[in-house]
DNA sequence: ACAACATTACAATGATTGATGAAGTGTTTG
DNA sequence: CAAACACTTCATCAATCATTGTAATGTTGT
């Protein structure tokens, strides 16, 4: 308990333990979300985070449609479009309403849409220079 | 070749070709994004798309940091710290900076962090009520 | 140049996840 | 009510992915 204090350099094995704090590492507060919403944030990133649901959302975002047209559109499956819109609906990505026989989904809000936009921004700006720092 | 004109009903399988196209189908111009780009923006999606890689972006929201510091700060291994920061720079989303022999990694711009609170927000949003929909 | 520190690359493993066809649910129409 | 239609759920399989220890690389200070 006491003896501790001296050679600490050995005390745990090699390159586990940084000793770096170098910065103004004490002094600032750093709060993080909650754990609880960080995991529900990558949920959401991570239903958005694959090519053929990220082009339904894309189609949704000119307007709404049913899961058949869709389908069509799309020129897939209609058990993997469903799929894909349960996931994305489980995340409040989307909403859909009944008429009749058909189901029509549509983006929830806008905040997706911003969602969207933006990433698709980000990614058609990297179109040109592929490497951004040639470190 | 020709006898399967007649009883076209059970030329494929049931449940494969659904015949929709009820609403303005043939009117919509529907122009989606180049596939490139869907891709692109979902690699950047499925970056952000998990919880420590989230959490490190959100610590990072809040200044630069290195990486020894940043696994100090969430009690991870550095290999585990620098995959995941490779992953992210590799996306555009961080940039990074050499200072002696510290490497200093923070947000690559406001898109990123738009991203991040926007995500973040929608997520606090849903702790309250679960079910959006009770149907 | 060498030792020490900071970071990265690699490879093996265990865990997630998406596609798919078949079966099931709910709604309208005859 | 039964058949047709629109869609969803389920179970399985293949592929992808994150973690982690260890080895390698790069950088600084002596």
């Amino acid at each position: 308990m006491i003896d501790e204090v001296f050679d600490c350099s050995l005390e745990f094995p090699l390159s586990t333990k940084p000793v770096c704090s170098h910065l103004d590492h004490a002094k600032r507060p750093i709060s993080l979300p909650l754990q609880q919403n960080i995991e529900r944030a990558a949920t959401l990133f991570r239903a958005m985070g694959e090519p053929s649901r990220l082009k339904l959302l894309a189609l949704l975002d000119q307007g709404e449609s049913c899961v058949g047209d869709i389908a069509e559109t799309l020129s897939d499956k209609l058990s993997s479009i469903s799929q894909r819109l349960k996931v994305l609906r489980a995340e409040g990505l989307l909403v859909r309403r009944r008429e009749g026989k058909h189901l029509f989904y549509s983006l929830a809000d806008n905040h997706v849409s911003s969602l969207l936009r933006n990433a698709l921004a980000h990614a058609t700006e990297l179109e040109t220079s592929d490497s951004h720092e040639p470190i």
